[in-house]
DNA sequence: ATAGGGTTAG
């Protein structure tokens, strides 16, 4: 580390007579006149560097190294140049590089040793390459270090693409730095070490390369921070890619287009956050390009935004035409996107005119979105005649594209058709073995006659094209033909076994298409055998695969096992999302017994908790159903269900639960009060209808109601309006007694204070209530006292009368 | 130097 530092900024600021690397007369100068070793002159960077981008690199390309001024000390200087190489030679011959490294650092100067005339640079050169295919890259890594104080060049001893992949290999960045620091490319080779960790998704490497590399540039350097946004953006993690972007403001550096391009682009998926930069970009004076409107476009595009998308094109087209700028392949590909997600294929027609008038011709990708356009809007012949417009042109189809094809199929159900182009392009080298006329029969559907009659010629024409292009089924081709089985499970577990001789293999998505596939059946076991058999092959099962597995077992009512399903998923650490939550409530029609009820509203509370917003409408229809639904068959419910049985609460840490809980384990005389604190208004309906529905069914038992109930709402302090929440969880159990029950509820005078008087003031509440509750203004206009008690609890009543009433009705209101 | 196309759950 010590070295590397010194190093590091010996390249980022040049001494001021240092020449060029790339300059022909570099081998004059007196820094270059060992005989041995070849001086610093590179090899084109394109030789020994595959990956560098570019040969000419004179603005990337600092210096060359400046060779580190010794201090002085008390070495022997006397040391015998010879002995001191024969024995760095013995020592690395010997494998022994640590014994050569401190001979050689005890070394003071080279004004007085030239040792560099002793070494045999072959053998070291080679010595150097056997320590970095064995593995030792440190060793290596540190004697390149050493030699090129000798002013030794290095260049030449290794590839250094070879010794980066092995430090990213090795998760060594630190390592990556200081050898990239010995070459004159060093730039180069740092915006490589940042992509190439990042492209091995180890960005806690990028990160520390960066930071090393940061420590010591003198000035910021944008290929550099390019490097390390992309790299963000590969691993998936955003907000690094903004604290770096406020770090260089903070420095009160401007990005260039480039940084701000990329910085878009990785933040692509946050639209506000994207058009935030657009604008800095602007204020700052940072003129955009076409790529920065590409991505604009792109932004708007994954936002779903067409409108914008629309306008922006617009607006492009008109600069284009006062020739301010020229929409290329990419501007036209992005926003035939935008209309092949929407199913908007005239618009998407629209843009591909408007490409051959530009005189941009179509590509492949192109050609895909335009014709994925129609594969998505179900318009199976157009897409297919696309397809052969495309090939009739020249241009080349790849996997993808096949795949567009094959999904356009599937989309328009003609799933046999699907396996015939699939089948045709393969040569018909590997026909999956199940039963065709069967597939031919259970899948069609109504879809029957289109793949037998029109598409026999169709097929046959692609077919004389396509034969001449070659073509490798992916995963994604597997996964299209996977729901091209329909419901046929036999037929969808050959093509995964299929998919494992053609050494492809399955993934989640794969996964969660066969557990749906073998859903179709209500095979609950199959789909649970599944999820295992994806566990034991490595692929851990995420949301959409528990999700869908969960579906099933709703589908299949059994709720127990999609129960078993949602603790299993969350014991793996595989969050429900909202597609879950709703998967699981959505079975509320299945639900009967109040334990599933409940059990239903633990997940609801879940829910809650895990930060999504609350779905009434499911809840409100759980509740119509299982509370309101078994007013209507009073009759038959009293065999169907035990209500002896105390209910088991299974999550007494939420307060919903916990309330039904207090109110449900209660005898039916001991039920005097109903309280809904703190609840919301949704959670308040909750609790009190599952009350209500308790003391229905122990009335079915015999017992009866002798007493009004008080509902309690919630505490406000004696001098102050109850608050908004208390008002509004007020007026819609208010609502929900009187308009959707028929009971009478009407406010009750609290023990703790008298003066109920700002109970009902509040005229939304007076609105809605009053013509109902014409004993209220009596009540509260009755006391005049003020009493100074601390709080004052907001309740109604529910009368006994009318619970009387309303048990003996056998019929709901409803 | 940056940007574009295909497959999964309600």
């Amino acid at each position: 580390m010590r070295d590397f530092v010194i190093l590091g900024s010996s390249i980022i600021t040049p001494p001021p007579n240092s020449q060029p690397p790339s300059s022909s007369s570099s081998s004059s100068t007196p820094q270059h006149r060992h005989p041995i070793i070849k001086p610093h002159k590179p090899p084109p960077l394109s030789k020994l560097n595959p990956l560098s981008p570019r040969n000419n690199s004179s603005t990337l390309l600092q210096t060359p190294l400046k060779p580190k001024q010794f201090d002085t000390c008390d070495i022997d200087s006397e040391v015998n140049p010879e002995l001191l190489a024969n024995a760095v030679l013995v020592g690395i011959k010997g494998k022994n590089v640590r014994s050569v490294i401190e001979s050689l650092n005890k070394v003071e100067s080279i004004a007085k040793i030239s040792l560099s005339t002793h070494l045999d640079a072959p053998v070291i050169a080679n010595e150097c390459r056997q320590l970095v295919t064995s593995g030792h890259i440190e060793e290596a890594v540190e004697l390149m270090e050493v030699l090129s104080r000798f002013q030794l060049s290095i260049a030449e001893l290794v590839q250094p693409s070879d010794i980066l992949k092995r430090c990213v290999l090795k998760r060594k960045p630190i390592l990556a730095v200081r050898y990239a620091s010995l070459l004159p490319q060093a730039l180069i080779l740092f915006c490589q070490i940042i992509s190439e960790f990042g492209k091995s998704r180890d960005l806690v490497s990028a990160l520390k390369a960066y930071d090393v590399m940061k420590k010591n540039l003198k000035r910021p350097n944008m290929y550099i921070y390019r490097a390390i946004i992309d790299a963000c953006g590969l691993c998936g993690d955003f907000m690094k890619s903004r604290y770096i972007y406020e770090d260089l403001l903070n420095q009160k550096t401007t990005p260039n287009v480039y940084v701000f391009n990329s910085l878009m682009n990785v933040n692509a998926h946050d639209f506000s956050y994207s058009l935030n930069l657009y604008q800095n970009m602007q204020k700052l004076g940072v003129k955009p390009d076409v790529t920065s409107y590409n991505i604009l476009l792109k932004v708007c595009c994954v936002a779903g935004r067409v409108d914008l998308a629309q306008d922006m094109y617009k607006e492009l087209k008109h600069l284009e035409s006062v020739g301010q700028l020229k929409l290329d392949v990419f501007t036209y590909s992005t926003i035939l996107k935008v209309f092949a997600d929407r199913k908007l294929w005239q618009m998407a027609l629209k843009i591909k005119h408007d490409m051959l008038s530009a005189g941009v011709s179509l590509n492949t990708v192109a050609w895909s979105s335009l014709i994925n356009a129609f594969a998505h809007a179900g318009h199976v012949e157009q897409a297919i005649q696309l397809f052969e417009e495309m090939l009739l042109s020249g241009c080349e189809p790849n996997t993808q594209c096949f795949n567009i094809i094959l999904n356009a199929c599937v989309e328009g159900c003609q799933y046999d058709r699907a396996f015939r182009f699939f089948h045709s392009w393969k040569g018909n080298k590997m026909l999956v073995s199940f039963d065709e006329s069967n597939n031919n029969n259970s899948e069609q559907g109504g879809m029957h006659n289109v793949t037998t009659v029109p598409t026999g010629v169709s097929s046959s024409h692609i077919l004389s094209f396509t034969e001449r292009f070659p073509f490798a089924p992916t995963t994604s081709t597997y996964n299209i033909l996977l729901k091209a089985c329909g419901s046929n499970y036999y037929h969808a577990k050959a093509l995964i076994n299929e998919m494992r001789t053609v050494g492809l293999s399955p993934n989640q998505i794969s996964w969660s298409i066969l557990i749906d596939i073998c859903g179709a059946s209500e095979n609950v076991d199959g789909v649970v055998e599944i999820l295992k058999t994806m566990i034991d092959s490595g692929i851990k099962p995420d949301v959409i695969a528990y999700t869908t597995a969960i579906k099933v077992c709703v589908e299949s009512r059994n709720f127990t096992q999609a129960l078993i399903l949602y603790e299993e998923m969350q014991s793996y650490g595989t969050l429900p999302n909202l597609v879950t939550y709703n998967t699981l409530l959505r079975a509320r029609g299945k639900y009967g017994s109040l334990r599933e009820v409940q059990q239903c509203l633990a997940i609801y509370q879940d829910m809650r908790r895990a930060g999504f917003k609350p779905n009434d409408y499911y809840l409100e229809e759980l509740i119509e159903e299982w509370c309101e639904g078994v007013i209507q068959d009073s009759g038959e419910y009293e065999c169907e269900y035990s209500y002896n049985k105390k209910p088991e609460i299974e999550r007494p840490q939420s307060l919903l639960l916990e309330k039904i809980a207090t109110h449900l384990l209660k005898r039916v005389a001991d039920i005097l009060a109903i309280d809904v604190q703190g609840l919301t208004k949704v959670e308040a309906r909750l609790v009190i209808l599952a009350v209500l529905r308790m003391i229905k069914e122990n009335y079915a038992f015999g017992h009866s109601v002798n007493d009004d109930i008080l509902i309690i709402i919630g505490a406000t302090k004696a001098d102050e309006s109850p608050s908004k929440e208390i008002l509004e969880v007020q007026e819609a159990i208010i609502k929900l007694l009187w308009n959707e029950l028929g009971l009478e509820a009407l406010p009750a005078k609290t023990s703790f204070a008298p003066n109920d008087r700002t109970k009902l003031q509040n005229p939304k509440l007076l609105n809605l209530s009053l013509k109902a509750l014409p004993a209220d203004n009596a009540l509260a206009s009755t006391s005049g006292v003020h009493t100074r008690r601390p709080a004052v609890l907001q309740r109604l009543k529910v009368t006994k009368k009318s619970l009387h009433r309303w048990l003996q009705r056998k019929v709901s209101v409803k």
